[in-house]
DNA sequence: CCACGACGTAACGGTTGCGTTCCGCCGTTC
DNA sequence: GAACGGCGGAACGCAACCGTTACGTCGTGG
């Protein structure tokens, strides 16, 4: 019975209050005015703005993105890190999850819903790139999914999410060598 | 004529109200009680909170990081990546970094203070560290100091201070062999 | 055509914080 | 011992937001 195109107004609403002022001080006040809705409407859809924004966040995270399998551990790098990046540099990614991922060491929530919602996903990304590329031969077994992780997330995030520094050309192509030569170094 | 027994009480408080509910909701009142002062104390010292947070945070990030000159590239790296990684793990840093990185994304001044403070200092060493290995013949020349930078913090940024997932023991080490080849492979 | 229910608006009392002001206290300085 | 000034405490008027309620409107289904 809950008009759809409300709750759609609102969701848009949260996102873009989120990108814009944080969870800290986003406002269910503030939320209906932007979406040109009552307040009403919003305490009948969610009991808080802990809920509200659980619910619409981990929805929106939850279209994950695909496992990469081109057939050579180059190629799904590169998908990889372009299809992340890619992700990193819009504005409303960029500014809702480093705001969020600070709120979650202080709400116990907020941290499980992100931990479901992306850690999960990237390591079982993490588990088929390496896999795939140790049964082809282009990594040595006992590799370490979640060192090669952190080598290709953690320099995307750094750059793009903390220190917004844009990246130069030829920086993602860069990447693959370099995280390819570190993976084959590890042992 | 300020008493600096008081000073020094608000701007403890400070940093820890800034670990406990961020820059976002912080509040004047709440720093106040925690220091066990008067809100007329802080206000006789700083006009706002922007202002008050800013002087006390960039002072404290300004104690910087030594530029380390251990005579080895591999051991410049271990001295430095033990003292990020240990500088990270603090729950103070670990709760106020990414905050204040996160509220950097809405306000040019935290923006540029956080820049001064962290990035500035990170390029320094960034390029020392760098310098150091290739003028000893053990990177190539033309390595890029900003991608090593990106390499060794961004992965330690990542774990720590976003995933918040321990690190691993021998996991320091591991970073340290894997740089080192990723930087050669650069080429 | 009527009942239902989601909708927006407005107001409620209560809380929190802002930045300011005034007060009385007390240690320092001269 | 008197003047000065930083101190805590209390209160100010103002604003924002909380979560809830009452009310009138309007579209839809029966």
């Amino acid at each position: 019975m809950l008009r759809v195109d409300i709750t759609k107004a609102i969701r848009d609403a949260v996102m873009a209050e989120l990108a814009e002022v944080g969870y800290g001080r986003l406002s269910i006040e503030a939320v209906a005015r932007r979406a040109g809705v009552g307040k009403t409407a919003i305490y009948r859809r969610w009991n808080n703005k802990l809920e509200m924004v659980l619910e619409i966040v981990s929805d929106v995270a939850g279209r994950s993105v695909p496992l990469p399998d081109t057939g050579s551990f180059a190629g799904d790098l590169q998908l990889l890190l372009m299809i992340v990046s890619r992700a990193l540099q819009h504005r409303i990614a960029s500014q809702i999850i480093p705001d969020l991922m600070a709120e979650a060491s202080r709400n116990p929530q907020i941290a499980e819903t992100l931990q479901k919602a992306l850690r999960t996903h990237q390591q079982a990304v993490g588990e088929q790139l390496i896999g795939q590329a140790v049964s082809r031969g282009e990594l040595p077994p006992g590799t370490d999914p979640d060192l090669a992780v952190d080598l290709l997330l953690g320099p995307l995030y750094w750059r793009l999410a903390v220190a917004r520094t844009p990246l130069p050309g030829g920086y993602l192509d860069k990447m693959i060598v370099v995280v390819t030569a570190a993976l084959k170094a590890a042992n």
